[in-house]
RNA sequence: CGAGGUGUAGCGUAGUCCGGUCAGCGCACCUGCUUUGGGAGCAGGGGGUCGCAGGUUCGAAUCCUGCCACCUCGACCA
């Protein structure tokens, strides 16, 4: 591993695929757009994972996997829905390949064409409706509360590590209601479940609103999200959770008969997030020293670092560890004793902190004359002595005090950069400098899209508790319909 | 998909203008000894069809032609 990464302040963008390459989160795939999801990686998005299927099947959700392939015949049944996706669909023409006539290698076989064409799943809602337009025919076989966890594909033009990338892993939960009210229930309640595993568990705090007509998911009647900004003053769009309205339900003809033997269209929902989390949490959290990770989602929450002096002190150290380590797994806390040999102290503690595991402890000859363990805070940096019969116990609590500190951390920084403007000419200064900017909107589409062109910021989303009374439009200065946040965006 | 740029060992690179001990350096890797409280030292060692394919030449990493890949900047996106 070579030193260090580039500082954040000399190049975000190289520093973040600094700390994802140094900390072995993920690597470049051999196709382009690609991504391995290294093992340190994956245990990263397996614990946010946890903490999402956890609260979905709290709220009566079940898991179930749908084809990877869809007919590309589906894709054009809601108009909207093709519009927004066609241009960044995977297609399958043939089915085979042979040896080249040359004999260098495999050539595609002419003769496998498919008569169908098929699409790699860019969502699933298509695929799926087909399905509940079998499974639902009357008003007791709703609602539906299914999610699936897959992988993704959407043919991107220029990619980054986890952000954006060709394929990528997500959760979409796809849901069908008997009545407007309880789909447009069941998408918010999804959007707080979003907020609450965001800020709770990956400390990142998040608005929460609705998507504009020009952000809004194709074939949406309404889009919820949740934004967050990044080490850069960026925004990004963390998660999603769509109010279909009945569009999904006529173009694949789901209806059901009502209590009264009426016939009605069913209501959806579908709401995701993606591995595009764990990018978030790198540009939150990150600093010059590497990745930090909140308690909570770290695969190693504690660091043990043995300081060696002759060839049988290790194993006087382990003897003097093995209560505290002991312990330390009763609590459940993930802890690692990096035991290496011929790798010095100095080495670990650096190839620690990249990897940001929260709390690092370091066992010498000191701490066993003492009784104590040096413990070092990957949030604050703060260095301090524990008694090692306490140590696993207070080591816990410090976990929880560095998941809200780090929490605090994000929401202050986040808080420093959002501002409240009200005229254009200081709207565009500010947005060179970055950050949020919070301000009126008269909804039409067309203030909105001259302030992208003019400054490349977008509206991130309408406040759900907007305050729009006095307000104007910062483009136009026509009365304010909404109250929204503009930002520049990942 | 438009405009620039770059391809030399796993990574980063020197050399390309001016063909001829130019295939070198740093990191990483392997072996041994000494080390170990903030990226250890010394000694030895392995690894490269110089992006690919042609061409010019006695001789090409170097010159010419074509192709491919990647990067940066613009339009589209979770």
């Amino acid at each position: 591993m070579a030193k260090g990464v580039t500082p954040k302040s000399e190049d975000y963008a190289r520093w973040y695929t600094d700390v994802i390459t140094k900390a072995e989160m993920a690597d470049y795939g051999p196709v382009k757009g690609t991504m391995v999801i290294r093992p340190y990686g994956y245990g990263v998005w397996e614990s946010i994972k946890e903490a999402f299927d956890k609260r979905f099947k709290e709220t009566g959700h079940v898991n179930a996997y749908f084809p990877l392939f869809i007919p590309k015949s589906f894709l054009s049944r809601e108009a909207d829905h093709i519009e927004g996706f066609a241009k960044e669909c995977a297609v399958v023409t043939h089915s085979r390949l042979k040896s080249a006539p040359d004999g260098n290698g495999v050539v595609v076989d002419p003769d496998s064409k498919l008569e169908e064409e098929i699409i790699v799943r860019p969502t699933s809602e298509t695929v799926i409706w087909s399905m509940y337009k079998k499974w639902i025919n009357s008003y007791r076989d709703l609602p539906i509360l299914i999610n699936q966890w897959a992988n993704v594909v959407r043919w991107e033009m220029r990619t980054r590590l986890f952000l954006r990338t060709s394929e990528f892993l997500w959760q979409e939960g796809h849901t069908a209601h008997a009545t407007e009210q309880e789909a447009r229930e069941e998408s918010i309640q999804m959007l707080d479940i979003y907020q609450e595993v965001l800020e709770q568990i990956l400390a990142i705090p998040v608005l929460t609103g609705l998507k504009s007509e020009a952000e809004r998911f194709a074939g949406a009647v309404d889009t919820y999200c949740i934004e967050a900004m990044m080490g850069d003053k960026r925004a990004l769009q963390a998660g999603t959770s769509h109010y279909l309205g009945q569009n999904f339900a006529k173009a694949f003809d789901v209806k059901f008969q009502t209590e009264n033997n009426t016939e009605e269209l069913v209501y959806a929902t579908s709401w995701g997030v993606s591995t595009r989390l764990v990018g978030a949490l790198i540009m939150v959290h990150g600093d010059d020293k590497g990745l930090r990770l909140p308690p909570k989602v770290a695969p190693v929450q504690i660091v043990i670092i043995p300081i060696i002096k002759n060839d049988n002190s290790l194993d006087a150290i382990e003897k003097f560890l093995e209560p505290f380590l002991t312990e330390l797994g009763e609590i459940g806390i993930r802890f690692k004793l990096d035991d290496r040999q011929k790798i010095s102290p100095g080495f670990k503690f650096n190839e620690w902190e990249m990897k940001g595991v929260p709390i690092r402890v370091e066992v010498g000859p000191r701490d066993m004359e003492g009784g104590t363990l040096f413990c070092a805070r990957r949030d604050t940096g703060e260095k301090k002595s524990y008694e090692i019969e306490s140590a696993a116990t207070e080591l816990g609590q410090l976990l929880d005090e560095i998941q809200t500190n780090m929490f605090e951390q994000a929401l202050k920084f986040r808080s420093e950069n959002t501002f409240t403007v009200d005229n254009y000419d200081e709207f565009k200064k500010q947005i060179n400098s970055g950050g949020f900017i919070r301000c009126g909107w008269d909804g039409n589409p067309d203030s909105e899209a001259a302030i992208k062109k003019e400054t490349k910021a977008t509206i991130r989303c309408i406040l759900l508790n907007e305050k729009t009374k006095d307000k104007k439009c910062i483009y136009s200065e026509n009365p304010a319909k909404h109250e929204v946040i503009f930002a520049r965006a990942y």
